[in-house]
DNA sequence: AGGTGGTATTTAGCCTGGGTAATGAGTTAC
DNA sequence: GTAACTCATTACCCAGGCTAAATACCACCT
């Protein structure tokens, strides 16, 4: 564990770090780069991107929300046509979760769209700003799913 | 403005920033330092501290929130007396927000939670990673308030 | 002075996206 | 073979934003 005593300025991080990232979010949610798909949503197929497929309790844990949440998000994904539902090979009460190839070629095409929006955002951003922020990314997923 | 073609990985950072900064600000919402005081509103008291006083549309500004959301927060506030509402000097349509000798108690005392918490969350952390989330913080919070 | 347009705040009502509690089906351990 | 547990779901609720419209006030321009 790190030695938080090091010096008086990781109280002041932490607090900086903590308001940040709520109105970052709160920002972000208004910034969608597809309408009509909430920031969850894009994130359970972000996931499903990486981890090929899962079944909704894995999503569930993997996003930090609640299973009648994720079957929620992935019922409206399936009618959206981005997400395809099998049966559990083993166990029947499961249900196992994919991404369909729409949902290929539209992570494909938000990605371009995420592009502009980066752009525009790092407009008030100098090289070395945004060095930080590009090494502090990793990081952040890290804490995020600890 | 930096060079976002100065690798490929730009476009996975802003990808893996984005996820991260929704996820960590799900969790956030439900680790409050004190019950019964939502993050907004928390965050409000923490620009009132820095700034002093202000109106409630300088600190919907600030907080990226419409106006009418604001009203409510300043009006939950200061129904829990930690914050008090005077008559603008000078223009009669607005009012001057400044906040109690309680919330900063109350702002005191968080800060000694928060930084349990961050010792709690930081366990995951290795010191490298830790000064990289160090650093970022103002670059985030530079970010959140463009 | 008086009217006109603009601004700060508030009121009223809506909607999204999360949560909890309870149910049903299926599995596992004893 | 039954008791206890787990996964997913259903039904319902609530917080915390939003927009639109109302109200009060200011500033400017004849």
């Amino acid at each position: 564990m790190p030695d938080l005593n090091h010096d008086g300025d990781s109280a002041a991080a932490v607090s900086s770090l903590r308001s940040a990232v709520m109105l970052l979010g709160r920002r972000l949610k208004h910034q969608r780069v597809d309408e009509s798909l909430s920031p969850t949503e894009m994130s359970v197929l972000g996931t499903l991107a990486r981890c090929g497929s899962a079944t909704p309790g894995e999503l569930a844990r993997k996003e930090h929300v609640q299973p009648p949440s994720m079957t929620r998000i992935v019922a409206l994904l399936e009618a959206k046509g981005l997400v395809r539902l099998e049966p559990h090979p083993d166990d029947r009460r499961q249900k196992r979760v994919s991404q369909t190839e729409r949902a290929e070629a539209m992570l494909a095409e938000s990605r371009i769209k995420r592009n502009a929006w980066l752009a525009h955002l790092a407009e008030g951003l100098d090289e070395d700003e945004w060095e930080t922020l590009r090494a502090a990314a990793p990081v952040l997923e890290k804490l995020a799913h600890l």
